[in-house]
DNA sequence: GCCAAGCTCTGTATCGGTCGAGATGGCTGT
DNA sequence: ACAGCCATCTCGACCGATACAGAGCTTGGC
């Protein structure tokens, strides 16, 4: 039989209010006790409260639910993904807070039981689509929901839109007119190839949604419309997925001078695939990430950089503490096109 | 006011317990019962049944605790780490168990109290040096606890110095006689520099230890004094720490003619610290590395193979299930030395 | 027609703590 | 001497569920 608080309680001959005062609240009580207390739990073997009856008791969980799409192993590849949880890590370790990690594998029962089933004060949402039904799984908890998307009241993210639309700018300036974007979700199959996507608006995916119109916008502010834009997706968020789409706009022909993606480890794949056939990045195509993650400034590759480990921190920090006026509910953090060798002029007589 | 399943049980106009079984178990009653109350629970808005207080009376906490040494952002970098943590959440989720992470930043109070406070069925121990105070915590728990290293009687491994003895026996074929050690954890302030290290037996991390005992094996075989071989610290598991501590071997003169590291990221980093100085990998020094992550095949790397994604796997299972035969209860699983062009002849004239 | 066996559902104890009000007793101030 | 106060400890309710024994009613076999 484990010892409980009881049996400590019995050994030193006081209440059991009084050994859990010894541990949750050493100011209830005098120094002689509380070390006579612990004398005795010690020589029980006994740890320390029940994490699980405290909680109960008090409330509190204890811990914040990170909710992921992807398999972990992609999740973690992407070092945006670790700066983000490193961030949300920070802040959660500074509250006495643990993360537990629930992967939505697929979006079928058994992801929301887990859901439904986490011992957790709140939920951070981490790329995951809007229509899952694991999200309204989530919201049903009527617990605390951080989202990167606009789904729910809590929300730390970026101007998707008017970061992209910077990005397509630089392209327009720099004359291209032939354009590839390489997108994940776009396609309802999430398949490798190129996708029409007549209405930008009715994407279900948050991110690849708001970044589109960025693009789309900037564009058509320069007279080139949707239609002449090659949209092409990936069947997931890694360096490889990017290389396969890539393949499907660089050996169009005419060439697309430019192919940007919705992400750094997709547009890292673009540039695996301009290496393989031998194109240089900014000369014959230019090429465009999302996110600034390190391998994105090794690479000197034109990318918008995001602040994901703050986006973490604010997150967790949202959660952990709401504040009551919906207008900081919501926070929006800058963003920053970075200029590197990966863009450049579009070729002569390209058009 | 929250419901709860006496709330719904109101509303339905039966029992409490015939709503908990609604929930956990179907089979306890009518189909048509389980609907009523299923709708009336959507209706109130009720989603499932407390975790909290499910894990206080089943005594089931639905989740593994992972112990982590070093921080989030670094663990998540090591590819061998992610593969380690996706075998364990495969596990974790096919046994309908989360994952709790639980970093260690530094061995302290706040330390304890996370290990002492977290809501878990047992710990995954990664990389954790035995002498930290977190793992007594975590064993005086009382619950399971799975080890990579010697400690508790639940263990996941590899034979360490029958690894690096092979990867040492084939540099020893090769004719190399100046060699350099780089590891992490054999200085006690975790510096970079070159440190002697008198007794191997003597380092407090288990898998510095046990590597560096293998390679010492190997060398002294053939005739090769271990007072010969200059031994580095590196100050974390990292590319870059790893060519930050080659240049100390790199620069010497003498130059050692093979360096060799404990893990495939420091050994990256050694191959960078080689091109940084125009010397060419298994002509000029030979590099050999551990674990062989994605990156060391692609780096043409000497390594030993070990099962990441397997170990995860065993670790959740002998947790979630531990064997009750002591000797099933220690796992050692196969590794393979796989030589790659990182490592050649000793060059001519280098003795 | 009768008793054992099943199927459903109920009732109570219990999981291991925390919470808030209140009891106790020594000390101070007047 | 007495009220008031602080520091210290106790008491009983409660957090929200699950476990287990058993009650009531229908079946089925002989």
């Amino acid at each position: 039989m484990k010892p409980t608080l009881q049996t400590v309680a019995d050994r030193v001959g006081v209440s059991r209010s009084t050994v859990s005062n010894a541990y949750s609240r050493p100011d209830q009580l005098s120094p002689e006790l509380r070390e006579k207390i612990l004398d005795a739990a010690r020589e029980l073997g006994y740890s320390g409260p029940n994490p699980t009856a405290r909680s109960l008791r008090s409330g509190r969980a204890g811990a914040i639910g990170v909710l992921f799409t992807t398999a972990l192993s992609i999740a973690f590849t992407d070092p945006y993904a670790v700066q983000f949880l490193r961030g949300l890590a920070e802040v959660a370790e500074d509250n006495r807070t643990g993360l537990l990690l629930v992967p939505l594998r697929d979006d079928d029962e058994g992801a929301l039981e887990a859901v439904r089933n986490a011992a957790v004060d709140g939920f951070v949402v981490y790329c995951v689509p809007g229509w899952y039904k694991a999200m309204e799984a989530a919201w049903a908890r009527g617990i605390p929901v951080v989202n990167s998307d606009h789904f729910g009241s809590l929300f730390v993210g970026i101007d998707e839109i008017a970061s992209t639309r910077a990005a397509g700018e630089h392209l327009m300036r720099l004359g291209h007119r032939r354009i590839a974007i390489v997108a994940d979700y776009i396609s309802p199959d999430r398949r490798t190839g190129e996708v029409s996507v007549p209405s930008v608006e009715g994407l279900g995916s948050y991110v690849s949604r708001e970044r589109l119109t960025g693009y789309r916008d900037a564009f058509a502010a320069a007279g080139l419309p949707w239609s002449d834009v090659i949209t092409i997706s990936a069947a997931g968020n890694s360096r490889e997925h990017g290389a396969a789409a890539a393949a499907h706009a660089l050996d169009r022909s005419p060439r697309p001078t430019a192919v940007v993606a919705t992400t750094d480890l997709l547009a890292l794949g673009v540039l695996d695939a301009l290496a393989a056939r031998d194109l240089r990045p900014g000369r014959d195509v230019s090429v465009i990430g999302f996110d600034d993650i390190p391998d994105a400034a090794q690479a000197h590759m034109t990318t918008v950089r995001q602040p994901a480990l703050e986006r973490g921190r604010i997150a967790g920090r949202l959660l952990l503490d709401p504040p009551d006026d919906p207008a900081d509910r919501r926070v929006v953090l800058p963003t920053e096109l970075v200029v590197r060798a990966s863009t450049g002029p579009a070729p002569a007589g390209s058009n």
